[in-house]
DNA sequence: ACGATACATGCAGAAACGTGCAACAACAGG
DNA sequence: CCTGTTGTTGCACGTTTCTGCATGTATCGT
């Protein structure tokens, strides 16, 4: 491995994982930790991260101006952007809606995941730019800039000519009797168009859009796959939706690693 | 094997696997590692890698990226696209290119004009998010990242299903024989099925790429309508240009342009 | 306060580097 | 056909850079 590599690996991992902790890196790397230390001094030195005892840190936000966006994204959404990267496998095609969540996920995506993603987010598009081992196909039409999305009839014709094994999917509302739900008519349609193209659907729900609804239903519950989100399971609704067979992945603790420093 | 074949070879292998390790090369090729420093040191020197100990790594994100690259768009690139904006009538439908020039005009327009935008650029798309009487039609297709666009038979079977007023092209090279040109070979076919689509095509030519080439032709002098520049119209580039017919908007010197329609 | 862990520094072997040189091929001109 | 020139390639040499280990010091958690 180069050693101009392994600095950008440790950049990587600091932007996806939002800390680096030296002795893992070594051990991942089959490094030595002198080496890895080095590396975080001189990056520390270049303002790139931000030297701690025992690994490094991003530099503070501001300082970021130019990723300060994805930074700023919620604890929350973070987790989940996480998890949902985490059911991408190597080599497989997913669809990954528009949206705060969803382009997340995109920054969550490790940087030399080969697979393909279709997206009709032009957000989501350019997010994956530097990503240079993911083919990204995107899907034109008309763009709905609330949403910043394609929409209307030439989207979703150019979502029939494409499949996929997942979709991941975001939405503003999660009830459980109102089901998946968003605020636009023809982004709902255009959720649905995609959904109907993946083998899988995973819903990206982060806990404030636990228990609430828009004014368009998107899908009823039987035709997604599983739903992501940072809430506890012990929510009333999580509970309801897990009873009723969807397939809930937790984004909130990182719980039984604690027994490993033991 | 031949030296270019094998400069070849270096830019091939450093997109495919994003990276290229001298020695590795060396022994693969039967060169000597000298040999393979010595092309990846003239490769460095043309930008079109990354030198590092040990190989040789893609030109850095960080220069490459959009996001950066916008926010420090070059005085002369701020205004051609001030210029180019300019061409854009109210209630008029324009074709915007891809590249740092033509996203500088999609920042350049007035954001309360009312127009059509039709772009296969998702950078262009993003920043015309917040240009609300702007309607925006994002062509879809395989995103060909390193000019941040799509191509592919898809984006040009979109292409086929729009016409417009106005393209606003941008190009890599400007030259008196050479015409305009680029770096790859779909984004030229992606431009040339852009420019047949529209009744004016216009290059955008900020000064650094007047007088230069690159490796394919996009179009011939004769099917523009004109060229905007910051380089000064007594350049001999620019004379021979103006003495063919082409009609030259300058944005350079914020002089009276009166010679130019003469 | 103590042990454990992380750290900085110096050192040595290994690897990569740049440069100068010579051998060789391709080419132009006589 | 010969010859001088130019450009490329591989080798040799000395230099720089990198990396892991050892040492002693600083910091953390208990």
């Amino acid at each position: 491995m180069l050693a101009a590599e392994r600095r950008d690996h440790l950049l990587d991992l600091l932007a996806r994982e939002g800390k680096i902790v030296a002795k893992d890196v070594a051990a991942g790397l089959r490094i030595s930790e002198d080496t890895v230390r080095r590396d975080l001094r001189d990056l520390a030195n270049e303002g790139l991260c931000q030297r701690v005892y025992g690994g490094a840190l991003p530099v503070s936000p501001a300082v970021v101006d130019y990723g300060a966006r994805q930074t700023v994204a919620p604890d929350g959404k973070r987790k989940v952007a996480s998890v949902a990267a985490g059911l991408v496998r190597p080599g497989g095609v997913v669809i990954l809606d528009g949206g705060t969540t969803a382009l997340a996920v995109a920054h969550a995506l490790p940087r030399d995941l080969a697979c393909t993603v279709i997206t009709h987010s032009p957000p989501v598009a350019v997010a994956l730019l530097d990503h240079p081992q993911a083919e990204v196909l995107v899907l034109g039409g008309r763009l709905f800039k609330h949403s910043a999305v394609t929409c209307g009839a030439a989207a979703a014709e150019a979502a029939r000519n494409v499949s996929a094994d997942l979709f991941l999917l975001g939405v503003t509302g999660v009830h459980p009797e109102a089901g998946l739900t968003t605020g636009d008519a023809e982004d709902a349609a255009m959720k649905r168009a995609l959904a109907a193209r993946a083998a899988d659907t995973y819903v990206l729900a982060s806990s404030e859009k636990i228990g609430t609804a828009s004014r368009y239903r998107v899908l009823p519950w039987e035709e997604i796959s599983g739903l992501v989100t940072d809430e506890p399971a012990h929510n009333p609704v999580i509970e309801q939706l897990t009873a009723a067979g969807v397939d809930v992945l937790p984004a909130g603790a990182p719980s039984p690693s604690s027994e490993v420093s033991a």
